[in-house]
DNA sequence: CTACATTAAATGTATATACATATATTTGCA
DNA sequence: TGCAAATATATGTATATACATTTAATGTAG
């Protein structure tokens, strides 16, 4: 569906006034789909963010510091999310011996097996987009996302 | 800046992943934007949303059911928003005289003086990607966009 | 005309974001 | 060494989002 018949407005000022609208409008259909997906989970985004970069780290612990600049959404408040997280007993959290205002946040085992589904869950989910666009169009897309923001 | 760089992750399952990443990340920071353009006027993101689409109609009132059929993120509440802007005196609330369970929404002077000036401002932060994109690219952009939502 | 379903808006609650501030620890330099 | 600046995290508060529920008005089948 064309952007001017989601949000039902006509004209834009330029292509550049469109693109705006566009990508925020897109970021909010995204996170629409990885909301149903996860739900079954219990997670919201934020916290599978977080949970994947943890994965990532495994076995090594990652500070708050480190989630929050590998964070898509900058200011999202990495200490809470944790603190929910570790609350489901997803990660753990315990005081960095080398820096004790430092805290080592590490993903437990319950929280790799929950995510192993998850991430397929969500994998599936980014799939449908193969129909959609070609791996060229999809490249395409990433160049000029990052050149946008140059 | 690419996307590897400014969430520190140097492999991406495929360009698909990365698409998906891409247009969250972008969006966030497009939105980070806003929110410093938008803080002289103090209203947020989603309040600019709503008074954009009742300039729009304007005189024609709008219900809350046609701005949320008509904002970005469709999720907001746009009854509360509406609360908010009524009392900062920016929109003015009746009850729809054909049926009154409908209310009919208004733009008052104050909001539209307020929003010639905030959509200046947000109209200069959009140019800025002119820098980055021709008008051309601007426009593939856009259709990469709306075909990734088919 | 009544009863039931549908619709529009508001509201309650849990979670998340934005941003300022607080607390504890470490760093760096006089 | 001592002490101010910088850093890492946590927390308080206002706002926004997600979603279920409520309230009031309208539409519609019998």
């Amino acid at each position: 569906m064309k952007i001017e018949e989601a949000i039902q407005q006509k004209k834009f000022r330029d292509e550049y006034h469109k693109v705006h609208i566009n990508v925020l409008f897109t970021a909010s259909w995204l996170h629409q789909q990885s909301l149903q997906v996860l739900k079954p989970f219990n997670i919201s985004w934020q916290q599978y963010n977080i949970l994947r970069i943890l994965r990532g780290m495994y076995p090594e612990p990652a500070s708050v510091k480190l989630l929050t600049e590998r964070m898509i959404d900058k200011m999202s408040n990495a200490s809470r999310l944790v603190e929910k997280l570790k609350q489901k007993e997803l990660v753990e959290r315990r005081s960095c011996k080398f820096d004790r205002r430092q805290v080592d946040v590490v993903i437990t085992e319950k929280g790799l097996e929950l995510l192993r589904q998850a991430s397929l869950a969500m994998d599936n989910q980014m799939d449908t987009t193969k129909n959609n666009l070609s791996v060229e169009q999809a490249a395409q897309l990433n160049e000029l996302l990052d050149n946008m923001r140059d």
